[in-house]
Formats: C-alpha cells, sequence, structure tokens
DNA sequence: CTCATAGTTTAGAATTATTCTAAGCTAGTT
DNA sequence: AACTAGCTTAGAATAATTCTAAACTATGAG
C-alpha cells in the first residue's frame, strides 16, 4: 500500500520548512534523507543503513553526502550522535532526553524513555570542567 | 629515581603470576606490558598511547602486539574496553563496578567511584535479553 | 638438557569506517 | 536569465584496527 501523491507532498512540505527552519538548504537529498529518518519516530541509523536504505527506495545519494548530512543535522539538533559501538556510530532521531539498550552482538539500539531511568550522585566535575550531558547504555545479552 | 633491581624483579615476578593465572603466557612482551599497565591504579590507555609509552621506554613492541595484548587482557578480565568516543578505544585498567567523566576534547576519561552514582529503574529488557551491565558517561566541556 | 610444538610476535598488507578534495551542480537571489 | 554561495559527488586519502603467514619462544616431554 503506498502513500498517497498527496500525503508525499504534504510530508515534503513540512520536511522542506523543517530544514529551512534549522538553515539547511532544503536540497533534493536533504529533503529524501530527512523524510525517510523523520517518517517514523525513534529511529537508530548508521551512515550505511540510512545509505542502503535510501538506495533501496530508488533515490541517488552519495555515502559522503550520507555522513555529511547526518552531521548537519545532528549541529542542528535534528539529529543525536550514540556512541556505544566502536566499530561504527549510530544516529538517533529522538534528540529528547532518553537512554538506550545496546545489543552489541546484533548492532540493535532501543529506546528507554527518558523518565524511566534516574541518575543520582552525579559528582561536580573537576574544577573547570561542566557536565555536557549522562548517557546510560544498559548493555543486554540474549540470555 | 629509577625502582631498584629488586623492585624490578619482585614486579616481574607478580606479573608472571598474574598472567600465568589468567591462562596467558608470561612472554617479555606481555610482562613489559602488563608491568607498565597495573603498575599504577586506575590507568586509561589507548593502544596508540600504550605502544607510545612502551617504545619510550626503550622496550620493542610492536602495535599488533599491543592490539593483541589488550584485547587477550580485556577477554581475561584485566582490563576493561571503555566506549566514550567513536574514534578510538580505550582500556581501562580498574575493572570494577565504576563509572567515567569522558572530556571528548582532550579525550581525557576521569573514573568515578562506583558507590558515587546510582542508577534507579532500569527496566526489564525486552524478552530473551538480560542486562549485561550499565555503563553511565559523564560527558564534560571546559566550563 | 634438548627437542618438538603450540602458542606468540611481527612486518606489512588488508580492511573498514569515515573524511577530504576539488570539480561539477543547484537553490535562491538579483 | 544569470550569478553565486552552498551542496553533492566520485574517488582518493586517512586512521584505527585486524589479518596473514613467516619467524620466534615458552614450556612440557623425553
Amino acid at each position: 500500500m503506498g502513500r498517497s501523491a498527496r500525503d508525499d507532498k504534504t510530508l515534503t512540505a513540512l520536511t522542506v520548512g523543517r530544514l529551512r527552519q534549522s538553515g539547511l538548504r532544503p536540497t533534493r537529498q536533504r529533503v529524501e534523507l530527512a523524510s525517510l529518518l523523520f517518517k517514523d519516530d525513534d529511529r537508530h541509523v548508521t551512515a550505511e543503513s540510512l545509505h542502503d536504505e535510501i538506495t533501496e527506495a530508488g533515490v541517488k545519494v552519495s555515502l559522503a553526502t550520507v555522513y555529511n548530512t547526518l552531521h548537519q543535522f545532528t549541529q542542528a539538533g535534528l539529529l543525536r550522535q550514540v556512541i556505544v559501538d566502536a566499530a561504527r556510530s549510530y544516529f538517533d532521531t529522538n534528540t529528547g532526553d532518553h537512554q538506550h539498550f545496546f545489543l552489541e552482538k546484533e548492532g540493535l539500539l532501543i529506546d528507554i524513555p527518558g523518565e524511566t531511568i534516574a541518575v543520582a550522585g552525579v559528582p561536580t566535575p573537576p574544577p573547570g570542567l561542566a557536565v555536557d550531558r549522562v548517557d546510560v547504555v544498559v548493555r543486554v545479552k540474549r540470555a
């Protein structure tokens, strides 16, 4: 079941607006990538997975552009980079306060809502330093 | 002020025992690396920093061996790998329960003792999964 | 003590994720 | 319509890490 032409027009218009508000030119590539990324909430992608996905969808975007775009979106606050794996970088469409389960073997990230976990007792950082953010990663394995 | 020959002998003997107990042959390279790593507590190294350090000390060990050794020590439970940076892997000589401050710009890790931080409300993992461990990274910046 | 061998080390090649370069496109303005 | 700053891209470059396969060594057996 495809999405209707009208839906696509609406989605595109919304996406273009979103990009403009972030100070990013709504190029074909950025609009296509953003449409994919923000169609559903709470997505976790790597540069490669996103590149594969958009290529599958029949849209031609270079891998370099996917990397550029992921970083630009991250800078613009549309994405958040999640560091859980030494081997690759994940990007999360949920930029709000929340944490993650991480299944290393499968390379799978699962959101934990922000209010769920409480971190108490974070010490005052050494002089001259300020807390930027507190990341919690719950590493899980097949039982 | 150098350490005496007797101290070195003692340190070496201890290190050899430690390696044997972990099922690792006490080769020259492993003994030298372990001696450096475990001389002081709470060290954070990367493969390159450790390779530089041991090279400075006049000991010849290949970078490949440093990588191998770090992984073997990690498997043996003598080290713990800390994932905080997409660019490089850190290894921590403190394998006990504790967390970290991370200064991204400087690539600096600082321990937070285990009892300091309390994480409450970690949800039950999805079916078939079990919590392996909970990592907390307090990302800090120059104020 | 000497040997045999399983385990180790190593140089250098290979791999992988990511970034860079610089040449060609394009959105937005004039 | 034309200009231009910004964007995209192929392909080269980089950097961390792993692999390969040949040379070495710890160690247990004889």
